[in-house]
Formats: structure tokens, sequence, C-alpha cells
DNA sequence: AGGTTAGATAACCGAGTGGTTAGGTAGCGA
DNA sequence: TCGCTACCTAACCACTCGGTTATCTAACCT
């Protein structure tokens, strides 16, 4: 796998269970029993997942006695909206129209009588 | 790897080489000869590459005599950002603000003097 | 000390990825 | 028709992924 940062994260993202914790997550802390809790999954299964999840950065680890209370860090998540906001000309009709006059005037400037 | 579509688009992105494809293909549909020549690789890794992005429904690929057009197919990105947006509350400090506030409604609210 | 619980690690497996080379198909143009 | 170009498919390779079971450590509670 690529090993940059947006594509770690992405890979981490491309997971259902994995947004699930995630969506968890969203709702307060949670130790590793609680997050494995919905999933008809072993814990060593979860245990990958939160470490796929950890090494993208968009989960910490802390900890407290015998349990490893997570906690969502949303930083990553805020790359990955900032990167697709870059194409939101391609489904946002008024960005798309706006696009357009953009393009308009370019081509009209490149074709006013000068060469090359 | 997981079928569903958002999983099926996050593992599209999570690659640098098919980013870049997007990227190009955002400044207008392009033949696979074009879109392979900035890459160290042969054609068919990109050819496969392409695949993946068209499962995702993000390219379609007409066709025009020996040519194979790519052209971007943005609506998952669509899909992507909105899915990001679920968890802007937790990078926005002004979107924070507000969620502690409503937090701190909740607590008190829950908090004022009954059992259970 | 002994038992229980939370959790991580190791080793393994089947399926998929990302790349390769070789070879096939379709359309153009001389 | 012959050759060139654009592109795809097939077969193969090393590696990763998502899951398993078995085993280990660490902390709590009697």
């Amino acid at each position: 796998m690529a090993t940059d940062p947006l594509s770690v994260i992405f890979a981490a993202l491309a997971d259902p269970t994995r947004r699930a914790i995630l969506a968890r997550l969203a709702e307060g802390p949670a130790t590793v029993k609680e997050l494995s809790a919905p999933f008809a999954m072993s814990g060593p299964a979860i245990s990958k997942h939160l470490r796929v999840l950890e090494r993208a950065g968009l989960i910490t680890r802390g900890r407290d006695a015998q349990w490893r209370p997570c906690h969502l860090s949303a930083a990553p998540l805020k790359e990955v909206a900032d990167w697709a906001e870059h194409y939101r000309r391609f489904w946002d009709a008024s960005y798309a129209r706006l696009d357009s006059y953009l393009q308009q005037m370019k081509d009209e400037e490149s074709d006013d009588g000068h060469d090359r």
C-alpha cells in the first residue's frame, strides 16, 4: 500500500467496520471492548482495525488501568474534506455555472486574435 | 475488500497514482495514453487503475476510434465530502464551541433533580 | 496467590492489490 | 494488405488485508 498520509487515511476509511468505529467514537471515548460489542468479530480483528485507524491518525489511545480508552482524532478527516472540496465545482451546479463562465472567459481570451 | 459503495470509493482514492489521474481529469477529458504519460508505469498498470476508478464511479470511458477518452465523474466525491462533513464539529473550532454548548445544555437537563 | 478480565501479539489462511511481460483486438493510414 | 498505434486481457509475482485461533501480558479482585 502507498505510505503517503492521504493514502493511509483513505485506506483506513475504506472499511465499513472502521467507519462504524469512528461513528461510535464521535459520541465519546470508548474502550476496545465497547467498540467491539456491535460486531460479530473476534477481539484481535478489532485490535487490527484500531491499529489501522491509529496509524492514520484518526484515533488516539490512552491508558486507564486495564482499559485502553480510544478517542476520535478528526484532523485527518479535515484533510479528506479539504481534498474533496477541490472537486466541488464538478458536482455543485452553481459552482459549475461559475466554472463554465470562467472557462468561457479563458477561451475568449486565448481566442482573440493573437497567434501562439 | 468491502463492496459497499463508500468503501469502494475510499479504496479507489487510497492511491496517489489514482488521485493524480483524477486531478488530471479535472482539467478535461484525456486518453489512456495521455493519462499514463506522467507515470513510470506500464500501460496495463494504468489500465488497472482506471478500472478501479471506473468501478468506484469516479470516471467514465467513452469510445472515439482507437481512443478510449476518460472523463471525471465527481458524484462519488460528493459522497465523500458529505460523509466527512459529519465530523466537521471535531475539527472546526466554532462548530466545536456550538457543540460543547449543546452538550452542556443536555448535561444540565439530565442533571436537574430527577432520578434515572 | 489464584482467578478473571482487557487487551495485544504471533502465526496462519484465503482473497485481493499493484505491478510486470506477453499476447490479443480494433481502428487508422499508406 | 500491411503496419502502426491505442488499448485490453491473461497469466504471473510479491505483498497486503481482513479475518481466524492460540498464546501472552497487565491490571483488578478475592
